[in-house]
DNA sequence: GACTGCCCTTGACTTGAATCAATGAATTGC
DNA sequence: GCAATTCATTGATTCAAGTCAAGGGCAGTC
């Protein structure tokens, strides 16, 4: 047996990376190793789907690795990107029939998922995992809501400097050492541009000639397509005000 | 002692209008009988506001009648409004610092409010009522992410035409008979154009002009200001795609 | 190292919504 | 009952972002 293989061992839960920050930080032992039955990993490679809106809702899913998108999208295909999921994020909608959204891999990704059933039962009966997936779900609500505020009302130049900024502060949280190794002033962009319009509500044209803009304007140096550098961190903050 | 004046009733949640569709619904005789002695009612008047954005969180509440709207703004004043609090909906943020949205109400209003310690203090000892809350929560989300495709990817005809179909049904949800006694298809919009206008993420001329098209195209049909009647669903359906 | 394909960028032009400005309609107060 | 005020509509114009179209550059492959 490889102990490398995450589906290959026994007590994944006791290794696990996120363990600590993921919904499952407040269970003593003996509920993580209930909660490990239960549970189970799984790999995704870059743009595979974990769930799909509209399905039944039948998996829920802690995030070990990697970055998932969540998006939904108009009956003429205009696509929208819900949210980001990182390390640590809970991803998936108990206590409803249908998943509300589509998710998949921006990144290879690992993830804890759990048959929706047996995750309910579990939580009903330790309420210390429900509080916990309450405070997370409050703190998604509010980050979705401060979203809201872009969406309707930022223009384009405002929504990126807020996203190049949010995707710093992330990709630090996520990491802890992320792999450019130089902070929240520089990182790797997990998605393409096009990934970025659909996040910013924009098409890839205008997210193109905003980044154009701001490399001239000296606000941010970019290497390669996705390797970001922040250097007048000052301005970029007012410019998402 | 007036029996009317819900401020001075021993029990007012025995009399409650929303007491089984809030989050109190699922708590037993007792239960229900300490959680009144922790709340209040109180009223508030067309333009009130109960939270500020940024404050410390010291309410919760939960709707009892009225609307209220829950906004945000940039620094430079823009609005948006993050959505709309109808009778039995949860207000507030328990489990957090600060109060991360301003609450107004759209009209005369009564809430029923909890100091946030208090009502902490009870979810963590009753987990039927943080199940309750937890529920309604995701399903708060699950509504919010669903207006940010409105907000990033729909055009102002199609974001007017699901609004009004989402009011057409929520006044009907929040009063059981709405007051104009005629189903989703004919109510009364709780907001001025303005506020529109901050939903949508629009100006009020654009909305104005939206309307101007809409009664034009006999897809709606309007009295005065607000009384909203719906004489093509089936048009504006798929104009909300 | 050149071929291939996919992103990404840039330019020219169009368009939908914002802005600016004026008028009209409803509500409030006197 | 009329003035005052607020709210809503309509028109003219501007402008930011979208659309359409053409290249450019990087990554992988043979």
């Amino acid at each position: 047996m490889d102990a490398s293989d995450p589906e290959n061992e026994l007590n994944f839960c006791q290794a696990c990376s996120v363990r600590n920050r993921a919904i499952c930080a407040d269970l003593d032992d003996d509920e993580i190793a209930l909660l490990n039955k239960l549970g189970r990993r799984r790999r995704l490679e870059t743009g595979e789907s974990l769930l799909w809106e509209g399905d039944e809702a039948i998996f829920v899913a802690n995030v070990v690795s990697g970055v998932l998108k969540l998006s939904t999208q108009t009956i003429d295909g205009r696509e929208q990107i819900l949210g980001l999921v990182y390390p640590s994020d809970f991803l998936g909608r108990p206590f409803g029939d249908t998943t509300p959204y589509n998710a998949e891999a921006l990144s290879d990704t690992v993830v804890c998922v759990f048959q929706r059933s047996d995750f309910e039962r579990f939580a009903l009966e330790h309420s210390r995992l429900e509080h916990k997936l309450l405070e997370r779900t409050l703190g998604e609500l509010d980050q979705t809501r401060r979203w809201m505020l872009l969406l309707g009302r930022m223009n384009a130049e405002e929504r990126l400097a807020s996203l190049l900024l949010e995707i710093g502060e992330r990709s630090v949280a996520a990491t802890c050492t992320n792999f450019l190794e130089a902070g929240p002033d520089r990182f790797e962009l997990p998605m393409s541009r096009q990934q970025i319009a659909d996040i910013l509500g924009l098409t890839i044209e205008t997210v193109s000639r905003q980044f154009t803009k701001m490399r001239a304007d000296g606000v941010i140096e970019i290497r390669g397509r996705r390797d970001v550098t922040i250097r007048k961190r000052d301005v970029l903050e007012d410019l998402a005000a």
